[in-house]
DNA sequence: CCGCGGGCCTGAGAGC
DNA sequence: TGCTCTCAGGCCCGCG
């Protein structure tokens, strides 16, 4: 499912119920995610305070006062949602309504902030895992993450480097995490029709011969952030089963411009194209090949 | 180094 | 209604 915005949204969903907060139970229902659960969470989590709620590329990081990081990651259909926890009858204890219960829900946190936080992830390719916290930068699944789109170092000479001498196309360089952080299949291609660049394209064409950044780049990067904000601020995009953690819809899926909409018109102004589907690296890709060069 | 195919899983939707 | 087939927002591995 989720892609930066996305991923975005549910970090300020979860943040005012998680941080300043203790684990006060962990429920774990599904301990086979993408990776099994690590030893001991429940246990290891119980009686903590999340001290901040942050996010890198398309984790969740939870940082913990034991001096982990409990790491998170949604795959292609984890979600969150929260839920305030009912103790009305007998304070004290839980009296879980379990009529609210979804199946695939595999990790339940009850917070002293009274709020449960479900974790939902039919699929199963999310990942929850603790980091000591000063091995963090040096863990695998971060250590290769590359630039923060959003970042103020992020800029056209950043991109150009990244892509310099690579021989796959722009397509697959910005889905590469390592190249930048948090772009799925979705925000790729509505980054690069906005930029007007063909997914086809050489990701080495945004640096000219000397490698000096050209306005390809510049033009790129700003399609990245622009793309990336107003989806952050309609609350992400709603596909199947994205929801904010309030279960709210997110709305930027009506803003798309090329995502499937194959046969569609080109909504660039001035331009007479149709949007076209084709497959690279296994996934679809939409675009338009009147103006997208 | 690179593109591609397959695998991990389940569910939704299309077509018959 | 129910079956089968394809596809899905991520990521990893191995092959050629």
């Amino acid at each position: 499912m989720p892609e930066l915005p996305e991923v975005e949204t549910v970090r300020r969903g979860l943040a005012p119920v998680m941080e300043g907060a203790r684990f006060i139970a962990v429920e774990a229902n599904r301990k086979d995610l993408r990776r099994p659960l690590p030893r001991d969470f429940a246990r290891r989590l119980t009686g903590k305070t999340v001290m901040a709620l942050g996010r890198r590329a398309k984790y969740l990081l939870a940082d913990l006062s034991s001096n982990e990081v409990l790491l998170m990651h949604l795959g292609m259909s984890g979600s969150f949602r929260v839920s305030v926890e009912d103790r009305e009858t007998t304070p004290g204890r839980f009296h879980h309504r379990r009529s609210g219960a979804k199946p695939h829900d595999h990790v339940i946190f009850h917070m002293s902030s009274g709020a449960r936080v479900i974790f939902n992830d039919p699929r199963r390719f999310g990942l929850m895992l603790l980091v000591p916290r000063t091995e963090l930068a040096e863990h695998p699944l971060i250590k290769q993450v590359g630039p923060e789109p959003l970042g103020h170092a992020f800029g056209g000479a950043m991109l150009a480097e990244a892509c310099a001498n690579k021989k796959m196309t722009l397509k697959a360089a910005l889905s590469d995490q390592k190249v930048v952080a948090g772009l799925g299949n979705i925000y790729v291609c509505e980054a690069l029709h906005r930029a007007r660049l063909s997914p086809k394209r050489k990701a080495s064409t945004l640096a000219s011969k000397g490698g000096t950044p050209n306005a390809h780049s510049a033009r790129l990067v700003e399609a990245i952030k622009s793309v990336l904000d107003e989806a952050i601020v309609a609350g992400g995009s709603s596909l199947r089963d994205h929801r904010r953690t309030d279960g709210e819809l997110g709305d930027f899926q009506h803003r798309f411009r090329v995502y499937d909409r194959e046969g569609g018109a080109c909504p660039t102004p001035g331009c007479r194209g149709l949007i076209r589907r084709i497959v690279q690296s296994g996934r679809s890709t939409f675009f338009c090949p009147v103006c997208q060069k």
